[in-house]
DNA sequence: AGTGTTTATCGTCAGGAAGACGACTATGAT
DNA sequence: ATCATAGTCGTCTTCCTGACGATAAACACT
């Protein structure tokens, strides 16, 4: 069946990532230098152009290996492999975002566990992990002091929401053990909210709220001292996704 | 600046509809029947191609306009003007979602209150409100004898991810207003939580929550018998958009 | 007028969850 | 040995919810 291309405008869809973790007690997200024009040296969001043949999670999915190894598993299936989670975000097409032509991107969110280095394409000075913060905050200066630019195109508005986005999922389900290792202790699970949500909670209502959980945690045997200070129990994520009473953020 | 168009494959981009609303105690959603090829005959959601000057919003807000008259307040604004909520909702790309070609389509979902009569270009026969259960289930028939054909494309997808968003989105925000008229009673409003999620709740229980909720609902002074019995308060939606503690939706 | 029905609204009570916080335990550092 | 650090177990109070009794104000009958 022939059909007039004619009858709607041509669109380029690419898919932006936002890849969150958890480093040194802070949330940082994967940045990308951008080599080309436009915003050529300007940090940005990892991403790229949907292929032909591909859904919109693949693409990401196949961006998100490129950028950092990470492969991602199924949201569907249980946290059990170590790939990172993945999720579709939001999409952004307002007609002025590229100023090339007329693009609408797919922005996916993703959650890793703390990484070695990241890499872009092998080259690691073109990659970084920045806390959110410093990409956010506009004309200020960055941890080592240079002056931080805004973000590349809209992409300071797609990473602002890909953290709203995580800080109200890990209220009600069990995302924030994606932030973490294979094995874990109720402690480093705790720093991962802390950091997340920019607040301290109490380590034994914390403690209490998710041994409690039903299927949240599983011990697995082990102890570990890696925190320093008396030996804590080691756990992995256990099969339940949702939170029900959900952990509750505290206000102010 | 030129630009290699071959760097990437052209993609269509459309807007699809989940238009919500409460009529007979039912949660139900606006469907057109297809006129063209392919799935002609069948129903389908309402949408179109974004054009080529229009945000993803807005276009999103002009076919809601042309399917139902309703206007579209900005979800920023309170909800003091007589217009629809809507909000996108996620993204859908499959390659081969569309047998003609690449349509990637911007799903968004409408809450509107029980409305007249739908209209699809002015064609009241190929445009219904129609439950969502009678469109979701697969080869069924329908409350009017006729047997039920699936959704064209994968608009039940979308219609279920459109439901599924609304279900969870009115426990923890004053969402549910949308569904009500500009002046509402706490039993109205209850009638509208109980079709969304398909149970029944508590009339006291639920009235002491939503009124004891600030900002959630303020006063008009007047009242009404429309539903009959003892004569109810009026209400309008207040400013709070957030309901902290949630509603909660009960189980089983 | 009286009676029943319907819906709205107020009140009471028990159980559960969360915040505040005391107490104790087990490791490494000095 | 002492201290600092982190983990774990309890207790108490407060708030919220679910279950449900009771009253109020309309309408429809008889």
């Amino acid at each position: 069946m022939p059909y007039d291309p004619s009858a709607f405008p041509p669109f380029a869809v690419t898919v932006d990532l936002v890849v969150l973790t958890v480093r040194r007690h802070a949330l940082c997200a994967l940045a990308v230098r951008r080599g080309e024009s436009p915003f050529q040296g300007r940090w940005a969001l990892p991403g790229g152009f949907v292929r032909d043949d591909e859904d919109l999670a693949q693409a990401a999915a196949r961006e998100l290996a490129e950028e950092t190894g990470l492969r991602a598993h199924d949201p569907a299936t249980p946290a059990q492999d170590h790939g990172a989670h993945l999720e579709q975000l939001a999409t952004y097409g307002d007609p002025k975002r590229d100023p090339r032509m007329r693009v609408v991107s797919v922005a996916h969110l993703a959650l890793a566990p703390d990484l070695p280095a990241p890499r872009a394409g092998g080259d690691a000075s073109n990659a970084r992990w920045a806390p959110v913060e410093e990409l956010l905050q506009q004309g200020g200066y960055g941890r080592d002091g240079e002056p931080t630019a805004p973000l590349a195109f809209d992409h300071a508005l797609i990473l602002s929401d890909g953290v709203e986005r995580a800080r109200s999922k890990i209220e009600y389900s069990s995302l924030a053990t994606a932030f973490c290792p294979p094995e874990f202790t109720v402690g480093e699970l705790r720093r991962v909210y802390e950091a997340v949500w920019g607040v301290a909670l109490d380590p034994r209502n914390f403690h209490r709220k998710v041994t409690g959980t039903p299927g949240f945690l599983v011990p697995t045997g082990g102890t570990t001292t890696r925190q320093g200070g008396r030996p804590a129990q080691l756990f992995r994520a256990g099969g339940a996704t949702l939170l029900n009473p959900p952990m509750l953020r505290p206000e102010v």
